[in-house]
Order: structure tokens, then sequence, then C-alpha cells
DNA sequence: TCTGGGGTCCTTGTGCTA
DNA sequence: TCTGTAGCACAAGGACCC
């Protein structure tokens, strides 16, 4: 609810003007762009991880259409797509080559001039709420852009808000475009499994489907007694609504980073604290040298550490000042490293900074420590 | 058996202070 | 001075997203 609008207790809450949002997803992004730039692999399975090795530690982080008709998907380990693809070619991730694509395909969007909310690498929010093309054409506007700037699909949703917005793009995949408004609700989303509703991922599918609630529809059915009590307030309240198609949330323009963190899995788990503290203190070096580049300071570090048996800990310590020199930053990891028992071998170490705030750049201050 | 990396947000527990 | 409580900040963990 938008805080600037007094509400009359008496009355129903006013309804807010229909807005027009569109979600825009590149189809299976990384990939696409490898066989853009390598036409030998159309059509052929292409998974990219990792450093592109399936025989070493890592995830699919995509999987073009023909992986995975095998069954590959995104956050896969490597080794199980290699068992279920063993002819799929394994390429390693190039973010330098997706984000110059990512460039391109928003360059398309800005050139709009309506509101944009970026989202990742390849995915965006458009607020056509004050254009007066119709959806189709619009839609047509922007894939004939960004296939003329990329050489790229895309798939589009359209809808009254970001939720709808979101679960719309992903129905008619590739090169889709799918048009939702609010009476669509019930035929078009509610049959949908749970899993399809943004903010419910693994645990929650779980736990729903031990309520024997596994469709949108059943979800919607429930009280809000039932989730709140289930989920707590603030998530119950948020799958009541979200079950019924309701999002409030507007479009960010803008935001300020929150953290700024570097972690790393041991290709092998290790006992030797003598490579626990070698990375850790490049770990420190590269987060200093992101708060330096951004223009940041933080106040908190917080080091994480993954056992071989998946157990994860973190212990962190916040700093009288804030900081970004890389020293500073070193010996609160290591200060946090003291307080966890390295009883089992380690499978993952990461040091995150938090607590930011916007400081000069040009300096490495070294900040009033408790050090 | 296998389970990355970089983020955000929420919940819960605890200690401090008024 | 002691005790209970509310509010707050911080620490830790978990779930989720791309």
């Amino acid at each position: 609810m938008n805080p600037s609008i007094p509400q009359e207790e008496s009355r129903p809450p006013a309804r807010s003007p229909a807005r027009r949002i569109l979600h825009i997803d590149m189809d299976a992004f990384f990939a696409a762009v490898e066989e853009k730039r390598n036409p030998d692999l159309k059509g052929k399975p292409v998974i990219i991880g990792g450093m592109g090795d399936p025989t070493r530690r890592g995830v699919v982080s995509t999987a073009n259409y023909e992986a995975r008709k095998f069954g590959v998907h995104s956050a896969l380990p490597l080794k199980t797509a290699l068992r279920l693809c063993p002819r799929g070619v394994f390429l390693p991730v190039d973010f330098e080559a997706y984000e110059a694509a990512s460039r391109m395909f928003k360059g398309v969007l800005l050139g709009l001039d309506v509101p944009m909310e970026d989202v990742g690498i390849d995915e965006a929010y458009l607020d056509l709420s004050l254009l007066e093309d119709s959806n189709e054409a619009v839609a047509g506007r922007i894939k004939m852009g960004i296939l003329e700037a990329t050489g790229l699909s895309c798939s589009i949703g359209i809808a009254p808000n970001k939720l709808l917005a979101k679960i719309a793009s992903d129905l008619e995949k590739p090169d889709g475009l799918t048009i939702i408004g609010d009476s669509d609700v019930e035929t078009r989303i509610w049959p949908l499994p749970i899993r399809k509703l943004y903010g419910i991922g693994p645990k929650t599918e779980a736990s729903l489907r031990e309520m024997g609630v596994l469709t949108i529809a059943q979800l919607a059915a429930l009280s809000v007694e039932t989730l709140v009590g289930r989920f707590g307030d603030s998530y119950g309240h948020y799958l009541r609504e979200a079950s019924r198609g309701m999002d409030e949330n507007p479009l960010v323009t803008h935001w300020e980073p929150k953290s700024f963190s570097r972690e790393m899995t041991f290709q092998a788990d290790v006992k030797d604290w003598q490579a626990i503290a070698r990375t850790i203190a490049e770990q420190a070096r590269d987060v200093a040298s992101d708060l330096e580049r951004r223009g940041y300071l933080a106040r908190t570090v917080t080091l994480k550490v993954r056992f071989d048996d998946f157990r994860t800990v973190t212990r962190s310590c916040s700093l009288v000042d804030p900081v970004r020199n890389e020293g500073l930053i070193r010996r609160a990891a290591f200060s946090c490293l003291q307080r966890v028992e390295l009883r089992r071998k380690v499978r993952l170490i990461g040091v995150r900074v938090s607590n930011l705030e916007k400081g000069r750049t040009g300096s490495t201050l070294p900040g009033r420590s408790v050090f």
C-alpha cells in the first residue's frame, strides 16, 4: 500500500489505476550467446556452467532447449548433467560476453523511454502504462529491435503487475508473447503448479505439498490464518495475495547495493589452515577492491564456512568505523575464523562486507578498527 | 551421489538500554 | 536499588532469486 495515500477506514481502499507491466526474459540467454558466436553449436545440446569441465565441481548456469530434453536444467550439478547428457557440449561461463549482449538488448529497451527495472543479466520490467501503443505493437517492436541488435530471441509477458507479467513471460517460451488481464487469473494462473509463483522455492513447495497443495488455485483456496500459521505473518500474507494475482509493487528503477561478497568452493575439501587463510586473504582483497571501485565503505565483515557435510556456518563482526581497507577486512575475517571450530574438512570459504555507506573514492581509508 | 556464485530479504535469538 | 518490559541493534541462519 502506498503510504502517501491516506486511507479512510470506513471505505474500501481505492483501486489503483490500471497498470501495464511488461516482463522480458531472454531465451536460454547464455547458450544463445554462445550459439550466436559459434553457429556450429546450433542443434547440439549446449550446457554452460562452472569452468566448462563436467568432471569438476560446479553447476549448470544455462542449458539450451536441446539439452533440456535430456533433463538438464539450471542449478544441476555438472557431473549429473554429464551423466544425463554425455554427448552435450560443455562450455565455461563467459560473463563478459553475456554482459556485452545484455547491454545491447537493454539499450533497445531504454529506447522506449519508459520506466525500466533491471533484473539481472537477462531480464527486465518495463512500465508501459503511459504508452498509447497496443501491447502487441510494443512487444513486436521490442522483439524486432532485440533481434536486429543481438540476433537473439526473447519471451515477453504483459500484465497489470510484475508478478503476473513474470509468470506470463514464462508461459510460452521460446520467442513467446503472453498477455494476461485481471480476469485471466482463474483460467491461466490458477491451474499452474505452485512452483511457478515467484517466491516459492523447493522448501515452500515441499511444505505446501505436505498440505496437499499442488496448484496455485489450491493455494488461493487456503485461508490467510492457515498460511500465516504455517509460514509466518509476512510470507503468509504474501502467498495469499500472490496466489490471487495481486501485486502492487512498483518498478525499482534505482537501488544501492547492500553487500559485496566473494566465495569459492575448493575442488577438493581442505583441512590445510594455510590454504584457507590464503583464500580468505584473496577474497578480502577482492571485496576491498569492489568497495573502492564502487565508492562504498563497509561496517560489517562476515566469514562463511561450509564443511564437507554441507553444514554452513557464518560469523560476522562489525567495526567501529566503516572501512574499505583490505588489511582491516582481512583481519576482521580472520577474527571471525577464530570463532569457527575447524574439526571437519572445509568445502567452501566466503567473505562478505555489508552495512554499506557511501564514501569517497580514490583512497583506502584505514578506519578505526576494533582490532 | 551431488549440491556455484553473488546477491536480497526475512526470522529468530540475544544482549543492551531506557 | 531491584525487576520487568519494550524497543532496538546485531548476529546467525535460511529461503529465494538469477
